[in-house]
DNA sequence: GGTAGACCTGGACGC
DNA sequence: GCGTCCAGGTCTACC
C-alpha cells in the first residue's frame, strides 16, 4: 500500500509558482509535470529509494498530499518530511518573506519569494558545480547521466539523485566516460569524500548562526567552487546577500537593464544596481530575470522539460 | 592583485 | 560525416 503524507505549508505557498522558480526544478531526478501540475522525484530515504509524486489542489496555502510508490517506516516519513521542506522552502521564515517584499514591493502582489533548491546541500554542491562553463543542455544531460549511472532505482525504476557514499567510491575517469562531466570528474569525486569523511558538514552550513562570510570562505576553497559558485551555494542556503554573477547577468545588464560597455563593467553595474535590496539583492535580481524567461517562453510551470526547459543559453535568449 | 591560457563537452556551421 | 569554432566558470602560472 503507497504511503500518502499530508504536508502542511505556510499561508501564502502556492506549489505551480514557489516550485518552478529555480533552474534546478528542470534537472533530474525532479521531474515537474506540467499538465498535471505535480513535482515528481526520487528521494533516497533510510529505507531506500522512494519515489514521491507531490500535488496541492490549487488553492493558496493548501496543504500538500505527497503519494510515494512504496510503504514508509516512521523514519522513512520523517526523512521524506524534511527533504520536501528544505527542497520547497516550506521552513522559510515568513518574517523574512515580508522583509523582502517590503524591500522590493514589486514580488509582493505575485507573492514571488522562495527558490526551488535541492533535497540535500550535496546536491546543490554538485549541481552547481555541473552548471559552471556550460550552456544549460550541458547541465541537463550531466544531472541526467549521473542520475541514470549512479542513483539508486525507486520501486518504480527511476533513480534517486547519487548519494555522496557512492560518488565517493568512483574513479574520476568512470564518471567522465559515464556522466560526460569532463574535467569536472575529480572535482565532483573529491567533493563527494569530503561530505563523506565530514570535512564539510552541512549542519554548519545549513546552521542561521554561521556568518555568510564564513561560509563563502570555506566554499571558495573547494574544489571546482569560484566566486560565481560560492554565491550561487550561498543563495541555495537561504542567503541572499550575494550575486552569483556570470555571462547571464551580463546578458541581463545589457538587454534589460540597458548597460553598455565591458563584460566586467557591465558586472560592476548590475552588482551596484541591485546593491540597496541588501540582504536579498539574490532574489530581486533572480525574479527580475525570471520573469524575463517567462516573457519569453510562457510561465514557468508551463514548460515541458524536454523541450523548453532544456534549451537555455544565455547566449540565445 | 590582475590576467592569459588551459580545461572539456555539445551544438552550430560549413564543406 | 568530418573538421572547426564557440559558449561557459575555475584554476594555475606568471607578471
Amino acid at each position: 500500500m503507497p504511503a500518502t503524507l499530508t504536508i502542511p505549508v505556510p499561508r501564502d505557498y502556492l506549489l505551480l509558482r514557489d516550485a518552478c522558480s529555480y533552474g534546478y526544478f528542470l534537472l533530474e531526478p525532479t521531474f515537474w509535470d506540467p499538465r498535471l501540475r505535480t513535482l515528481r522525484r526520487v528521494m533516497s530515504l533510510p529505507g531506500g529509494a522512494a519515489s514521491l509524486t507531490i500535488r496541492q489542489d490549487g488553492r493558496k496555502g493548501s496543504p500538500l498530499q505527497a503519494v510515494a510508490d512504496r510503504r514508509l517506516s516512521k523514519a522513512d516519513e520523517r526523512e521524506a518530511l524534511r527533504q520536501i521542506s528544505r527542497m520547497l522552502r516550506l521552513d522559510e521564515d515568513h518574517l523574512h518573506v515580508r522583509e523582502f517584499h517590503r524591500l522590493d514591493a514589486r514580488w509582493k502582489r505575485s507573492g514571488r519569494a522562495r527558490l526551488f533548491r535541492s533535497p540535500t546541500l550535496f546536491e546543490d554542491v554538485i549541481k552547481t558545480v555541473t552548471s559552471c562553463n556550460v550552456t544549460w543542455p550541458s547541465t541537463v544531460s550531466m544531472n541526467r547521466r549521473l542520475c541514470e549511472a549512479f542513483g539508486e532505482k525507486s520501486p518504480s525504476g527511476r533513480p534517486a539523485f547519487p548519494t555522496p557514499q557512492i560518488l565517493a567510491r568512483q574513479r574520476a575517469n568512470t564518471l567522465r566516460a559515464r556522466c560526460g562531466v569532463g574535467y569536472r570528474d575529480a572535482r565532483i569525486v573529491e567533493l563527494a569524500r569530503m561530505f563523506v569523511r565530514e570535512e564539510l558538514d552541512p549542519a554548519w552550513f545549513e546552521d542561521p548562526l554561521t556568518p555568510d562570510e564564513a561560509i563563502r570562505e570555506r566554499l571558495i576553497e573547494l574544489p571546482g567552487i569560484g566566486p560565481y559558485a560560492a554565491a550561487n551555494i550561498l543563495q541555495l542556503l537561504g542567503r541572499y546577500g550575494h550575486l552569483p554573477l556570470d555571462t547571464e547577468s551580463v546578458r541581463h545588464g545589457k538587454s534589460v537593464l540597458g548597460f553598455r560597455g565591458s563584460s566586467r563593467a557591465v558586472m560592476n553595474r548590475v552588482q551596484k544596481h541591485f546593491e540597496p535590496f541588501g540582504r536579498h539583492k539574490f532574489r530581486s535580481y533572480w525574479f527580475e530575470m525570471w520573469c524575463f524567461y517567462e516573457s519569453k517562453r510562457g510561465q514557468a510551470h508551463t514548460w515541458d522539460r524536454e523541450t523548453t526547459g532544456s534549451s537555455f543559453t544565455a547566449s540565445k535568449l
